[in-house]
DNA sequence: TGTTTAGTTGCTTAATTAATCAAATAAAAA
DNA sequence: TTTTTATTTGATTAATTAAGCAACTAAACA
């Protein structure tokens, strides 16, 4: 999604009217207008203004909405468990990650367990 | 961190040259030095420009390190992988968290492998 | 219906980025 | 060190956003 409609996502999510966030920044009606609406392309001032007043940070304007509901769908021990795979080193990945493939099908079981067992 | 150090962060993380980056995208070498110190503040577009040219979504300049939780941290790879891991049964989903704890706990692999192999 | 509030659009001026070239500096390589 | 490459800075012009005001439209409501 375009960042205008994310921010009238994020606007009407929280129940606010156009008027009342440019009401807590130092923002025209108009030029709010016109952002919302995809007219012009905010400066990153101006994004900081708007996110402020929105009570997020900028990076939500940016998130994929894709991704979002891909990582909601998963419950939280295992997104918990992925942190940690995340936070290994690249050779310790590559073993989980064959160990993974093992139980998917898509290798035999003991080609991970020997290609382990010899390191 | 501001986005012009990210930028650089990143560029250097790939092990890329500002020539490089700017080879790939139609923009000029001084006005990318201007944003990378700091100098200006890009537009959108140009930052799109640079995240393409560097190979990371336009989130990336905008999340902060020290939040390990925000979704645009875990690459396209991982997040294929944990849809695999997700599709496997509770039996072998808690032999492949007993080794990625074994290398998180800095454990011996061993051990996780001999829990392995008894099962 | 008429009234009020919210939101949009047009217009002009000011401020800032983008593009471009040239020159200076820094870094790397021979 | 000398040479080459990479990066930074200055200066000018073009393009675009920001600000401000006014007018118009849409929506909500008594």
């Amino acid at each position: 999604m375009d960042i205008a409609g994310k921010i009238k996502k994020i606007r009407e999510a929280k129940g606010m009217t156009a008027k009342q966030v440019i009401s807590t920044v130092d923002m025209g009606a108009a030029m709010y207008s016109r952002i919302e609406n995809g007219k012009t392309e905010p400066s990153l001032s101006t994004l900081e203004k708007i996110a402020k007043a929105l009570g997020v940070s900028l990076a939500e304007f940016f998130n994929d909405d894709n991704k979002l509901d891909d990582i909601n769908s998963f419950d939280a021990s295992l997104m918990e468990k992925v942190k940690t795979i995340d936070a290994l080193n690249d050779e310790e990945k590559k073993t989980v990650f064959s160990i993974v493939d093992a139980f998917a099908g898509k290798q035999k079981m003991k080609d991970a367990l020997v290609s382990l067992a010899a390191q």
